[in-house]
DNA sequence: CTGAAAGCGCTTACAG
DNA sequence: CTGAAAGCGCTTACAG
């Protein structure tokens, strides 16, 4: 009757709640479980005698015999980048409220690092990976992970279209900056990136050259920039050691935003009055910046929900076909483009 | 001899690697472990026959018999924020490189949230967590945890003295600003604050109050701004409504400098030059202002490769004495502060 | 070093 | 609704 001395070394199991609450092992796990088939006071007995022995359900246990672990594994390049933490915050809640969990790793945007962790993920036992693809990742390792019938997607980057995805429109969005400052009379705009190739790289690019071919304008003023903003700052006379002197650039991120709105700066040029610059994500404090900064939000919090969402679905069901959600981008217009003929004037 | 056709349904367990190798399933085991009483020709045997079979070690159903998961859990406010979102990066490079996993939760600063995902980290089995309290924590629940045999490090802030800490020296950062500041010859300093009251909270007031006072200054003009920085720009007229004028500030966050130095700048006053604004955590791009922001760097990565460091050793010995480790800060001194003599004149 | 046996805490049919 | 039994894939003594 009193509790064993030893509950020390021995946590309380499902077994001793069947006892105490007179009932048989089975019929405490269909309580657990919220089964139908549970009579009302009979669960409200049991539910009783787990408040009163503080009995903590055996996740780990329960999987070995169900086959699922209510686990999920994220893999992303990199924590550090806000534009990452965001999507992760948004996985993060949906896994959370289907009483999931997140097992998360960081992949340093290397392929090698990316295949540790992966298989770190299958020992473990994760019902399914949310996958952001480190830059150069083969296609035939997402295949890979088919076979193993272990359900992936990627998120914000793609390297297969065989598994379901979920990102920004990246092209909508250099789209919607082109013809916001062709509206704005601009004719000669850059484009100014960096980083390393994948799919959310090319699609900045192929959406910035259709939208200017749209126009009837050239996609030649793309400039390769520094990847570390200091060094961007910098580098911002590159933006004129062009064929063509740009009156406007178009950034592939904010980071790239913030340094060459500093280089500008540094150059005795005002953004917003001398030139126009529209950066890219809105995930800096660009409220906090003067001039306001004209961005497009890529909206990564929602993206990670699509993400988490997507996983889910075919968590119940694995046979469905495979989807592309994209989340639409919007132009946050502030102060840092000018029309050109204020420039002229 | 052929692979069965249901591999399917069935994966390759460690009996299949057994026989396949010829030896008994605990050698097998042994193999896995790397203990050292498996031959080396035997070891070779088996490890190539994992590798043919495509094995995959089950973490899960180790865990069930070895009473550990290899998993540590970390709870964190808010995902959002970098300053949390570099903490966990810290962390998560020293959890794995020590071969585990990291289940992640916010806690959105609340403590029912809290409460739910603590559990679910227990259902989970982790081993330990890390927990960055959120705003209102009681002790007793720190308590609580010990009690489960649960080991915890709290991050960032802290309730209770029972567990390990690590942290960063945030009245030691304050002290440096401070120190700073007067040392450029200001004496009317505000502290800029917002936001939930917890340890770090009341580490930083102290760390202002002493400094002041240190300096035979007055502590009077610590202002309370809005949370949202779009806010606390409009708002920084808050800082001249006080009973003396200050000629400096130091902010709580990067947040509140970024705000600040917004609002001023839109007042016609230019930072560097007409007032001395200092920044806290130096987690904003602070090298892409201008001018550049001086700020206070706490160095959460390091904290949070701190902070599991602590878990990892307590795991290893969980009778050690509790330990609190200290991260000392650093005054990034840039641009954003001028002498008082330069104002006067 | 190796083998046979028991057991970690749950879920899953299956018979009542 | 309930009980008895088997089993998920591993590790742990224990005897050789």
């Amino acid at each position: 009757m009193m509790p064993s001395d030893d509950r020390k070394k021995s946590r309380v199991t499902l077994l001793d709640v069947a006892q105490h609450a007179g009932v048989s092992r089975a019929t405490a796990s269909l309580v657990i479980r919220n089964s139908p088939l549970v009579g009302a006071k009979t669960r409200a007995k049991v539910e009783a005698v787990m408040q009163e022995l503080g009995y903590v359900y055996n996740v780990g246990a329960a999987r070995l015999r169900a086959e699922k672990s209510r686990t999920v594994g994220v893999i992303i390049p990199n924590l550090t980048n806000p534009f990452f933490a965001e999507l992760l915050a948004g996985i993060e809640r949906v896994i959370d409220s289907a009483g999931m969990v997140v097992i998360l790793a960081n992949s340093g945007d290397l392929t090698e690092r990316q295949d540790v962790v992966m298989r770190r993920m299958r020992e473990h036992g994760v019902d399914g990976v949310i996958l952001c693809p480190a830059a150069g990742t083969e296609p035939a390792m997402l295949d890979g992970l088919d076979e193993w019938g272990l359900p992936v997607v990627q998120a914000l980057r793609h390297v297969s279209g065989r598994t379901d995805y979920a990102g920004p429109d990246y092209i909508g969005g250099v789209k919607q900056s082109v013809d916001y400052l062709v509206s704005l009379g601009h004719r000669s705009i850059a484009f100014a990136v960096h980083g390393q190739v994948h799919s959310a790289y090319r699609e900045r690019i192929e959406g910035f050259c259709a939208a200017m071919h749209g126009h009837g304008l050239s996609d030649d003023l793309i400039v390769k920039v520094p990847e570390k903003i200091g060094d961007i700052s910098a580098s911002a006379d590159l933006l004129f050691r062009q064929e063509r002197q740009p009156t406007a650039a178009i950034c592939f991120n904010d980071v790239i935003a913030l340094g060459l709105s500093a280089g500008l700066f540094d150059k005795g040029m005002q953004i917003g009055r001398d030139f126009s610059l529209v950066g890219f994500d809105d995930v800096t404090d660009a409220e906090a910046l003067r001039p306001r900064l004209t961005s497009v939000s890529t909206a990564p919090e929602t993206v990670g929900e699509n993400a988490a969402t997507l996983l889910l679905d075919r968590l119940a069901d694995r046979e469905r076909a495979v989807r592309r959600v994209i989340t639409p981008t919007e132009l946050h217009i502030r102060q840092s483009c000018v029309s050109i003929a204020d420039i002229d004037a």
